[in-house]
DNA sequence: GCTTGACCTGAACCACACTCCAGCTCGTAG
DNA sequence: CTACGAGCTGGAGTGTGGTTCAGGTCAAGC
């Protein structure tokens, strides 16, 4: 496939992908008269690459990661231990949003408050 | 307490201090010989301010909510209203980052599986 | 053969959230 | 009174993660 269709695929923008190309996450796929020839295989990798992202992993680890990808079996272990790396910062960032949700229960809950005090003076200014 | 404490205090650096007040996150407080002299609340402010960031929320949202802060009791219910879509997005992420750890467990699993193949080779190897 | 739309390249540009700097002033300990 | 560490200002610089642009090339349909 053609990179327009990756990118509707994928959801990354053309021009995201090349970039990506560009730093080496992605590899570069066959050409045809110039253009990239992408084999479906790609759709999977860049959805993990996502994934990846979303978990707040940088750019630049994700080479690493693609580099190591590329070495072939003798980086698996390695490749692990970057995965439970990451897997453990995303359960303490989960921890910390779930301190941050209670902060702002809390808070709006205060907020209630108040604005229910201020709706009852008003209905006492309005029976005087 | 001048700056420099309140950088420990807070965690933020002296830059970022000055920063946050410029764009109006913090109010300008009193000077003492062209020295800022901060009170103590300045500190609660800034950590409810830490824990705003942490969700993901952008200067710029902060710098709303600090200036409808500023203008009082009016604006009580539109604060509120932020805090609760701030409280949605972070209840989003959460799950977001909860489907991103049960893909990583996955694929932890898959190299500790592929390794453990290598390992029997391994062994059928020495023995052979 | 020509038009049209997708694709190509390298480089410049962008927003965000700081961070650093030069060159100055303040204040306090010795 | 002097040294020196802390603080001041305005503005420039940084890193991240893209996005946009100018100026082309390619290929498929008419």
């Amino acid at each position: 496939m053609k990179i327009g269709k990756l990118s509707e695929l994928t959801g990354l923008s053309i021009d995201t992908l090349r970039y990506y190309e560009k730093i080496g996450l992605i590899d570069p796929p066959f050409r045809k008269g110039g253009q990239r020839l992408y084999d479906p295989d790609a759709v999977r990798w860049i959805d993990f690459l996502k994934a990846l992202k979303a978990t707040g992993m940088s750019l630049d680890d994700m080479k690493r990661y693609a580099l190591m990808r590329a070495k072939g079996n003798a980086t698996s272990a390695n490749r692990r231990v970057m995965l439970e790396t990451q897997h453990a910062l995303v359960l303490e960032r989960i921890e910390e949003l779930n301190a941050c949700a209670v902060l702002l229960e809390y808070k709006i809950a205060n907020y209630h408050e108040i604005e229910a005090r201020h709706e009852l003076a008003d209905k006492k200014r309005y029976l005087r």
